[in-house]
Formats: structure tokens, sequence, C-alpha cells
DNA sequence: CAACAAGTGGCAACCGCTTGCCGTCCGGGT
DNA sequence: ACCCGGACGGCAAGCGGTTGCCACTTGTTG
């Protein structure tokens, strides 16, 4: 490839020089297709790949306002459920053709506030999936750039789900059809949605299922959160446990496990979200599993619609389905 | 915040025509401090802030040529040992005000291509942490932007790896010290550095501390890789084995679970990079500690030095400590 | 008291690409 | 032969900052 003259990169106008044509007409062949006669369109291609012509993004944005970059903000990267979200949404974004910004929050919302005004004038969408902010700043943010919320539900804002309704009403099904009667459901964080709706799940399922239904918690959602809650849910046991995530329920497990007792002779327990670690662990974690994947992917593309102007993009929450992973924590109650 | 005449969002010139200066003079109070006198920068700010006044990164970028962002390239989002340096490198980035573009590569050499294609020309500088590339092709890009290599070797281009000749030593000694005599490597994909640095180190410290070292592999650097590894390794027995990193370990033992065997009763296992899972499988695994976060930490941090001009920047290899932590998956070898 | 330097601010030319608008050329309809 | 519309290419004005250079003030210095 020649070189550029000057240090610098190929631009449209090397091209154009080298081609014969005006600049203008290199920018079409490349973003217009049609626009400009097949053949000179071809020699302006050949030419540019000669030269080793690749468009400058920052330039193109600038005319355009079109970064083909969406972030991906999260609270912790080390978080297992959100590899798969993250693959997923990068799995989409790379399909569009987009990149993806992906920025940690620690769990800070200050940071979180700096993470998002550094990158709101960068990208054309924001997935958040786990935002410390309230509802109305989100709501904020969504009116200047396309956002979609994850595992939450913002009026206003749109966002997709986990059916944790259905996903409690599984495992509750699942204790149930063991024999179990009574269930303590292991609190996450009290200010999550997730929590709030995964407990309501339970409940509700409780009710009609006829299984005894308590809570222990509030707990951090991660496996030393799991092993406190061990500690409180020891104090009244149950024959059965559904923690609100799989961090929990490891930690629970090892909790038992510090008291002397076992899993899942001594009290089954269920997870939930099926990250990697839950067939790791042994027992090998029952566990509903969130549609991580499909998570990442759908909030990728339809952000991306949105910011493509999708206006009829309903503010509904689009819900995804859960799945009853059955491995070793769970058994049938003895008789 | 007053609304931006338009629909636009505000712009220097809105800043300069409410503040009575030039919109030169808003460019440098942001970006030339002292360049434009305290008061008038001062009432520039002010007014920046009343109209929601936020620079065009783009815009910037176009005449700057820096984006402030970096791009971290890697092959597996889901693969445990890249989250403390992905968390790493965004920390890094954050602190000196970059942003973190992740992409991920799927494995595939040609997604990388795309991947990198894509990414050249939007950031300061890159991180390949697991690159499919050949070396000469790294170099390549390293001509064009700043690069750093994670755990290989790439002459001409800096790099930063754990130290893996001594973790393996440290691990052979731990072993030594247990009374074991012979211990086999699973090893891991024959193309890594990384694989190749640590079978050489086990046997250089096999050789001086008279253990026996022997090999079985390669196989895929997974749990399957493990399980898989296990039958081979069944064959012709071992009091102990290193594995070429955690996942092989765990597979491993699962294997030798599945075999009727016990780990440590039977055989001592020690793997490599102590990520997340090492410590949440049971028994909870022995494994030589990667400096996942420095190695993050450190490559981030030196690709934006060089990026700034640090010409000085020894192409040398930093090489990062190791540390033993011991678990419950090794045990003296009965006398 | 003139000459000069430092401190400030404005002007205008980019950076590389996009796009509305216009002119030319050409084939076809009448 | 004349007119019209479509295809194609060029012109030039942005997009929003940055920055070299110049001009004007002031304070300093010989």
């Amino acid at each position: 490839m020649a070189a550029p003259p000057g240090g610098r990169s190929t631009t449209i106008y090397d091209v154009a020089k080298a081609a014969g044509v005006a600049p203008s007409t290199v920018s079409r062949a490349f973003s217009r297709p049609g626009r400009v006669n097949a053949e000179t369109a071809e020699r302006i291609r050949a030419v540019a790949a000669e030269l080793g012509y690749r468009a400058n993004p920052q330039a193109r944005a600038l005319s355009t306002t079109r970064t083909s970059m969406i972030a991906v903000i999260l609270a912790d990267v080390t978080n297992p459920v959100f590899f798969e979200v993250v693959r997923g949404a990068e799995l989409a974004a790379y399909e569009a053709g987009y990149t993806m910004l992906l920025a940690e929050t620690q769990e800070s919302a200050e940071r979180e506030r700096a993470v998002l005004e550094r990158a709101l004038s960068t990208v054309d969408g924001i997935v958040l999936t786990s935002s410390r902010m309230s509802d109305s700043a989100i709501r904020q943010i969504a009116k200047v750039k396309p956002v979609i919320v994850l595992n939450r539900v913002v009026t206003g804002v749109p966002s997709v789900v986990t059916d944790n309704l259905r996903g409690m009403r599984r495992a509750a099904e699942h204790l149930g059809e063991l024999g179990h009667e009574q269930v303590c459901y292991l609190a996450g964080p009290e200010a999550s949605w997730a929590d709030g709706m995964r407990w309501r799940g339970l409940r509700e399922a409780g009710m009609e299922l006829e299984l005894r239904v308590r809570r222990v918690g509030p707990y951090p959602p991660t496996v030393n959160g799991g092993v406190a809650a061990a500690a409180e849910w020891a104090r009244q046991r149950t024959s059965a446990v559904v923690a609100y995530n799989d961090q929990m329920a490891i930690g629970f497990m090892r909790g038992v496990r510090a008291m002397g007792g076992q899993v899942p002779r001594d009290v089954s327990v269920v997870g939930f979200d099926n990250s990697n670690l839950s067939e790791i662990v042994t027992p090998a974690l029952t566990t509903v599993a969130s549609p991580l994947h499909s998570l990442g992917v759908t909030a990728a593309r339809n952000v991306l619609a949105i910011s493509r102007g999708a206006q009829s993009r309903s503010t509904e929450a689009v819900v995804l389905p859960t799945k009853l992973v059955v491995r070793e924590s769970t058994s049938a109650i003895e008789a």
C-alpha cells in the first residue's frame, strides 16, 4: 500500500486524487451504494484498498452524529451474572457493525454518573444493567440518548427483564413436587427491583401451592451474603431455601456445611441466574436460569433499533423466559 | 439549564455567545488551563454549566487525533481469568480519564481482524490479551497504534506478562515439600506462549528439585479439557498434578471424582491463575495466583503512557510476580 | 519615555467526512 | 427537433472543536 503523503493516514482526499474524482464521490462510493456509477465505485474501492484507506470514525461521527458505538454500564465486571449479558450485547453490537464500550461503576453512584457523563456523547445508545440511579435520573438520560434498562422497570424507559415471577413459580413447583412444605427466601438487596419481583413471585406461588414461605435478609447478593443468611436461617430452619441469586445460594451452602449440615440432605437449595458458578460448585446448584445471553442480545438490539429511529418502540418491558435447571442441590424430602 | 437553540446540543459557539467571548476562548478555557484569564475562564465555565455544555468528543478527536479511548481485545468474556484483567484495565483507563472499549474475538482469528480493523482508528491504544494473530501481524498493528500484549512476548512490542517460571517453581516446591516425587503437567493449548513457559518452568524446577515430571496433553484450557486430561493421566498415575490453568484443574478434579478417586487423598492438584472459580470449587483449589488485576492495570497504564509519547518505552516485557495460594486440593503424600 | 515582553482574546484555517444543491450528459417521448 | 427527467459527479457548506498567529493592553525595563 502506497505511503500516505505526510505522516497522516489516507483520507478520502488522497483517494479522490488518486482515482481522479471528487472527494464527495469517494465518500458516496462508500456510504451511498447505488448513488455512484458501479464502475466508478469499483475503481474507487480498488484505489482505496491500494492506498489502505480507512474511514475516520470521528470525522464521520462529527457530521452524522452517529458513532456506531453503544455503551454497556455495569456495576461489577467480575459478577458472573454479567458475563453472558456482556457477551450477548457485544455479539449483537458486532453483528450490527457497532462497537461496545464497557464501563464498570463499582457499585458507586458517583462513578456511574461520571462514566455516563463521559460516555453519553460518545455512543449511540446505552444499556444499563444494574443502575444505582433513580428512576427519574434514568428517564433524564433516556431523553438524551436511547437507553435500555436491564432487569428493572422504569416507567417510560424501555427495558428487558427476566421473567422473575414465572421463574420463582417454577422453583416453588419443583420444591413442592419434592414434598417440601416450607421454604425460606434469602433476600438480596432491598432496593433491587429484581429482588422485589423474585420475592413476590415466590410468595404468590407459595400461596397457590400451599407452601409456607418465609424470608430472611436483606443481605448483599454475594457469597458472603449467603453465608450470613445461613446463620439467620439456622435459627428457624426450613427444609428448602430459595436464594435471590446463585452467589447467595452458594454462600448459603457453604454456611450450612460450616455448621455441619449437608445439602441437599438437610436442606434443598435453589439459586437464581444459572451463572457459570452453579455447575462448578459441589453439590451442583439447582437454579432458575436467567436468559442472560438473550438479555444482552435483546438489550443491545433494541437500543440500536431505537437509535435508528424505531419510534414505535413500545416502552413496555420485554420479558424473557427463564428455565429451571435441576442439579444436585435439591432433593425430595425424607418421608 | 437553558434549552439549546434548535434541537442540537450546546456547543462552544452557544457558550461563547452567551458569555460574550470568542469560541476559541471557550475552547481554551477548557483545554488550556492558564491560557485564559482566570476570571474569564470562571465566567465561561459558569455559563457552560448553565447551558449544560458538554464537549463533543468526536469533534475534539477530529482535530487532536486523540480519542481518550483504549481498546481491550480478548478471546472470551466468560473466561474467569479475564475478569480481573478487564476490571484492572477499566480502572486504569477510568482514572486516566479514558474510556474502555471491549471486544471479544470468540477465539476466531477472523473476528479478531474485523474487530481490530474497526477499533484501530477509534482508540488511542490497544491491549491484546489473548491474540490469535501472528507475531508479525501484531508488530504491524503496533506500528500504527500503541499496543501492549498480555501474557505473550512479541519481540519489538511491549508486553506485560505473568512470571510463569517462578510461579511454576513455587508450585513444584510446594509439592516437593509435601513429599511428592512425581508430577504430571496437564498441558494447555500448544500454540500458547504461556503454556510453553509454564511447562518449561515446571520442568526446570522439577530437575532441580528432583521431581519426576511428565506431561499429558495438549488439551483445550477448559473444564472439559481437564476432564479429558484426567483420563489420560489415569493410564499412568502420579501423586500430583499441575494444570495449565484453573479450569483444567477443576475439570481434572471432576474427572478424578468420576473415576471414583478423591482429591487430595489420591492426587494433589495445583491450578494456575487463581480465578474466581478456584475458591468456589470443592475441594478449594491450590493454585498459582496470576497478578490478574495488576496485569490489567499495568497494561492499560503502559499503553496510555506510550500513546502519550513515552518514547523511552522499553520493549522489554514487564513481568509481574505470582503467588502460590494453598487451599485444599493439595496434601502431603501418605508415608 | 520609548521599546519591549508578557498576558489575553479574537480570527480563521484546518481536522476528514457528509450531503443539499446544481450542472452536465444522455436516452426517450412527442 | 425539442423538452424532460433520471443518472452521475462536483462544489461547497457545514459538523464542533483546536490552535497558530496576530492585535491590543498593561506592566516592565533601560
